[in-house]
RNA sequence: GCGGGUGUAGUUCAAUGGUAGAACGAAAGCUUCCCAAGCUUUAGGCGAGGGUUCGAUUCCCUUCACCCGCUCCA
């Protein structure tokens, strides 16, 4: 499927449009039409009862260690701006990055190592950009380029001093750019802010900056003890939150796959840490199963594990749920979901201030004068089993997903072109979304087969009737043919006509989006069938 | 942020230094007892700003957006 058949679907039907579009749009920004509206609302709302109201909390799910617990939360996009700094988020949301104006390459300016070298009387510092998995390697090869020299005379360059970062340099006159062959072709380090600022207050200034939030989790975690307070759940438990979240990305692209405002689909599940390895299985699966129940391509679907280099330390695992975009080169698969181990950094880095991942055991990240480098809030966020009478700092399993991403890749997967017959019986090309019902903008649509011996004032009753329960749709007008296929696109998985017979039996017509089988029903049978049929 | 490409109606496209056409789609009506192509009618557009010119949708500059590659993706 081309990607520009579904972005010209998306805008002609009304899924997507693009932000601000009559003043020449705004980049990484998206709009949901009306029939995006309801898709994603009902990805959204299958996602809450699944994961949150229709969870049973008392049996032991398929899978899960233990009975657990699960409630939700919505809590504010600003926060206090102390929040952003226990997360880690605003020190690695502040990269600096520097351009090379030759390879025209851009790397994290902490993260460009390199060394001193000297050989034919000359010093440079020869470098390697933060993907080098063998730095001393490519440092050793860019400096023998550069020098014109053969790997054998190795031993002629003059290192000096151990492999350092580029922030320990003043000036950039003699730095080799890792992909560069001329010496000074990075610009200044420059500084990308990642996280959104704003303002607090019509006078703010400096101080009262705060920002939109990078992510919805951080919201859970700061939450934890007042709905450990007022809710009587026990652990494990584990709370959801939906909500919009900001990101600066540097470049949006792909339609809505990277847009910089967009809407996750949280859960904190907190666990004993000595179970919280099970835990992390389990949602895992879980979660890469319901992606699956909800109608995607299992072929498309992988479970990706990152490699213990990918992980942080404090980390026991972390798994992405990816999807084979159209988009995507192939054998690429695009991030909808990544369920994490967080261990206990977070619930402890709000209390004791932020903890420097590369510790082991953590302990708080200090600064030059050995304070802590951002104050947690000194609030005892541990956790009481009444029980056993055990104290201890949950253990945070994390599964993140993009209500965008999955909506994104809701309509990737449904869009679908197959051959019907047109009223001669010639085929013709018909374009399908074919969703699964729960997601579908409207469950059902109502017509008339003609305007007239009473069909419409029979459809009219029926639509009135099905309205009080689902998005349901009423079309008089034109060929009943045309009116399918114009459903077909907006992916109504049911199609209800009255025709003459109804008027003598009171019976109807369902028609399947994907089959085009039809069978009738009594009209008073609808409710309960489309019940049946949408689950 | 860099390089390349593209911006004309809701969509897909055409033409032109003298203010734009088509197809499909949409709307209204007629027809129609089951899968978009029957009839009539209607609405709708040169991404934005500036320049050159008597005159710019067309040429030039800037900008914005989209696509591809690089970069980035905590």
């Amino acid at each position: 499927m081309e990607m520009e058949k579904l972005v010209s679907l998306c805008k002609r039907r009304g899924f997507l449009f693009q932000s601000s579009e009559i003043y020449g749009g705004i980049n990484g920004f998206w709009d949901y039409g009306p029939l995006g509206v309801e898709l994603k609302r009902n990805i959204k709302d299958a996602w809450w009862r699944d994961m949150v109201t229709g969870h049973d909390d008392l049996d032991t799910l398929p899978g899960a260690p233990s009975p657990f617990e699960m409630t939700g939360l919505d809590c504010t996009i600003i926060m206090h701006p102390q929040v952003w700094k226990c997360s880690g988020h605003y020190d690695l949301f502040h990269d600096y990055m520097v351009d090379c104006r030759e390879s025209k390459g851009r790397y994290r300016y902490d993260q460009i190592k390199g060394r001193w070298v000297e050989a034919k009387g000359k010093k440079i510092f020869a470098t390697a950009g933060s993907n080098s998995e063998t730095p001393e390697v490519d440092i050793e090869r860019q400096a023998l380029k550069f020098f014109g020299m053969r790997s054998k005379n190795a031993d002629e360059l003059k290192w000096d001093g151990p492999l350092t970062s580029l922030t320990t340099l003043d000036s950039f006159e003699e730095v080799l750019a890792p992909d560069a062959k001329s010496l000074g072709t990075l610009t200044e380090p420059r500084e990308f802010n990642l996280m959104f600022k704003t303002t607090i207050g019509a006078l703010g200034g400096e101080a009262d900056t705060a920002f939109l939030r990078p992510e919805t989790a951080q919201g859970i975690f700061v939450n934890f003890k007042n709905v450990v307070d007022s809710s009587r759940v026990r652990v494990p438990f584990g709370i959801a939150q939906v909500g919009k979240s900001f990101r600066n990305e540097i470049t949006p692209r792909n339609f809505t796959f990277r847009s910089r405002e967009f809407e996750q689909m949280e859960i904190e599940f907190f666990c004993h840490p000595d179970s919280s390895q099970k835990w992390y299985m389990y949602w895992r699966d879980r979660r890469y199963k319901w992606y699956q129940e909800m109608g995607l391509d299992e072929k498309k679907l992988i479970l990706r594990e990152h490699t213990p280099e990918e992980l942080a330390h404090y980390s026991i695992g972390t798994a992405d749920i990816e999807y084979a975009f159209p988009f995507l080169p192939e054998g690429e698969y695009g991030e909808l979901e990544g369920i994490a181990h967080r261990g206990d950094f977070d619930l402890r880095s709000h209390m004791e201030g932020k903890l420097d991942p590369d510790t082991k055991p953590m302990t708080v990240e200090l600064n030059e004068d050995g304070k802590p480098k951002h104050r947690g809030s000194g609030k005892d966020l541990s956790y009481r089993d009444d029980i056993t009478g055990e104290r201890f700092v949950p253990h945070v399993i994390e599964p993140s997903a993009g209500a965008d991403r999955a909506t994104l890749a809701f309509l990737c997967e449904a869009y679908t072109e197959d051959e019907a017959p047109d009223d001669k019986g010639n085929m013709q090309t018909r374009v399908v979304m074919k969703f699964h019902p729960r997601i579908a903008p409207v469950k059902a649509s109502i017509f008339p087969l003609v305007k007239k011996d009473g069909m419409p004032e029979m459809a009219k009753d029926i639509y009135r009737s099905l309205k009080k329960d689902w998005n349901v749709f009423y079309d008089e007008k034109g060929a009943v043919g045309r009116r399918y296929r114009r459903q077909d696109e907006a992916g109504t998985p049911f199609c209800i006509t009255v025709d003459g017979q109804s008027m003598q039996d009171q019976t109807v017509t369902i028609r399947h989006r994907d089959t085009l089988e039809q069978w009738r029903v009594k009209a008073d049978d609808l409710t309960s069938e489309l019940r049946k049929l949408i689950g």
